[in-house]
DNA sequence: CGTCTTCTTGATCGCATTCAACGTGTGTGG
DNA sequence: CCACACACGTTGAATGCGATCAAGAAGACG
């Protein structure tokens, strides 16, 4: 499964735009992607990792039957493109305008010369994976659909933090492909949860939770 | 979700039995766990990693509703017990009568004092948690159950290697709650299986392929 | 030999998928 | 600014797969 096209690797594609981060302490060099962007593909070499300043990443398998699976979706402060292989495991692609951080895997490493200020230790990069990882799982393993969903704007309110209206970066699509459900059944969920007065969607891309105790109960202990 | 009840860290349960590791390069010591034995619970502070010398152990959480959800199955040159926080996230309890290797966490974690001779990097641990948390997502995300079911038949014949008659050390329970499914659907899918010759089962818990390409095409594109 | 656990099979039900159609919003060009 | 096109979201009806409930078979063990 190594889609490695030419047009893949282009400059600017594969790695920061223009120059090369050699020197020791490599100076913040970022890159910007509109929605929609592919950041990097499954099979190409994994020579950057990437810390998100601003926007949403989404971080996706596809299974040889066509269909999509999104692993995790990246906020500021997440870390992508760390799969601890010499190739990138997954497809990172923009789901809103992103800013992003690009750090060297060496860096994350370790090597000598490539020391951060700030460094992002790799085991904590890959701890929270694991954790994050395991979170979906348990997430998909055996809850029904009310269940992902009321998970899932959970997960999405806890990331807001205090903010009211929750935006839902995401289209019904990749909450389908990460919840292992169809965009129909994501949508007559939400529509159950409006209907029973749970929440309130001033936009189909934003919420506001009315019922916190009903949402808690449709998560059903988690 | 903290389960510490006393009888938990009762002397031998929580470590390896009798002597501590406080020396510099620490003795192999080995634990030997009965079939159905707990090695350690969830919330149970995390000081000691263990390699499966032989036998077959698992991982799984409990969930409020009573599920058990197994999130992986080790076996022998597998590491149980590295979670990357300071307590186990986990239980972990042995599938069959198992032979385990104790290494304190802070070998790997390279603490000085505590060089290993073959050392396991916590860093390739993790790497290999985290993919195979990610195969297991793929399985029971947007698989039906004659899928999964093949895709973990796939998996033990793996581990099997060469052997032609492949055991099954796990019950039918073990393998639903890992898979996400009933117990009653694994056992409708293997009879499926052995009735368009797929597998042979000489007993219960053991079967031979029989074709190798059904088993594929069940599996259906992984 | 009997008891207990594990495994298997059967019948029914409910939830999520599928297929299909209809709204809604957004952006582009006339 | 409006008209149109296109992507995205929502709703409806029918189907099918896996869960559930229930009972029976097969091992394991004392």
């Amino acid at each position: 499964m190594i889609s490695s096209s030419a047009s893949v690797f282009a400059p600017g594609q594969s790695g920061p735009a223009g120059r090369a981060a050699l020197g020791a302490s490599p100076a913040t060099i970022v890159r910007k992607l509109k929605a929609g962007e592919t950041l990097f593909v499954e099979g190409e070499p994994a020579r950057y990792c990437y810390e998100v300043v601003s926007g949403v990443m989404k971080e996706y398998c596809t299974l040889e039957d066509g269909q999509r699976e999104i692993s995790d979706f990246y906020s500021a402060g997440d870390f992508v493109g760390v799969c601890g292989h010499d190739e990138q495991t997954q497809t990172a692609e923009a789901v809103t305008h992103c800013l992003l951080r690009c750090i060297p895997l060496d860096a994350l490493l370790g090597r000598p010369g490539f020391e951060l200020d700030g460094p992002p230790k790799l085991v904590d990069v890959l701890v929270s994976r694991l954790d994050r990882s395991r979170e979906r799982s348990t997430l998909i393993s055996r809850r029904n659909a009310e269940q992902r969903v009321a998970g899932f704007l959970r997960f999405l309110s806890r990331r807001s933090a205090d903010a009211q209206t929750i935006s839902i970066p995401m289209s019904r699509q990749d909450i389908g492909d990460y919840l292992g459900l169809t965009i129909e059944t994501v949508c007559r969920t939400l529509t159950e949860f409006k209907r029973s007065g749970v929440i309130v969607m001033p936009t189909a891309r934003s919420f506001v939770i009315q019922d916190e105790a009903a949402l808690d109960a449709a998560e059903g202990a988690l």
